[in-house]
DNA sequence: AGCAGCTATTTGCTTACCCGCATAGTAAGG
DNA sequence: CCTTACTATGCGGGTAAGCAAATAGCTGCT
């Protein structure tokens, strides 16, 4: 399967770490764009699948594993309505941290886009 | 996908997509443990990279890619102290988006924990 | 029951990014 | 200058995680 965001750490597997790791994990959920945009999409309205699926742009199953994603990580919560699941935020504090991130984010644009890739290595197709 | 990104009132009006790449990049910064723990521990008075070095447990290279990483990504600023370089964290709103994070990890921190499982039982590849 | 629509999982590939080790570059001080 | 201390970059390897496409599994309606 493929659960997007989070597995096992590479070396820091069973290791008493307090917070940080959950923390890490929990940001990561939040440093994909598709994501970022699905749950920026439901927190301004319950959302369906389908429409999920036509905001992201991205394939139906991809889309079905981000939600369960973020529902997972408790970002968003699922209801059924008849043959659809329905998406909605339930947290308000996700809208805080959102709004937040986007303020600083903002501010640093310039150099977060200077720090796109980290090492500098290979890349390009 | 790669917008220039063009700021706009950070905490209010509505949300254009363009930032989102560059948000989740931003939160991309904060979603390794060794970044997260560096942070915080700068967060918590200026530290020089030796200091960072030790705390973090890894070599100097990696730490300074790390720290390279969060002054890109304006998380904390570099001032040179004769031979050293000091670093340490200049908006609060850093910090609020740390402890607010933190809560909510804390709060879904099982869910969490189930999202970074492999869904089959035994190995995955 | 059987069909149709919606959601989740599997497979296979590719890229991103973590690490340590070795080394190159640069700013201070003698 | 030249040396030394500090910081940054390159290399190679390994793992996590992204995507598409195919498919399996549910759920509700007729």
């Amino acid at each position: 399967m493929n659960t997007p965001v989070l597995a096992g750490s590479p070396a820091t597997a069973e290791v008493p770490c307090t917070h940080l790791d959950t923390t890490a994990r929990f940001f990561r959920a939040l440093a994909d764009p598709t994501r970022l945009k699905l749950l920026e999409f439901i927190q301004r309205g319950e959302r369906t699948s389908a429409e999920c699926v036509e905001h992201a742009g991205i394939s139906q199953p991809r889309v079905s594993v981000h939600l369960s994603c973020l529902v997972d990580c408790g970002y968003v919560s699922a209801r059924r309505d008849g043959k659809k699941l329905r998406y909605s935020v339930g947290d308000p504090r996700v809208a805080d941290l959102v709004m937040l991130a986007r303020s600083l984010a903002a501010d640093n644009a310039a150099a977060l886009d200077c720090c796109t890739r980290i090492p500098g290595e290979g890349e390009q197709r």
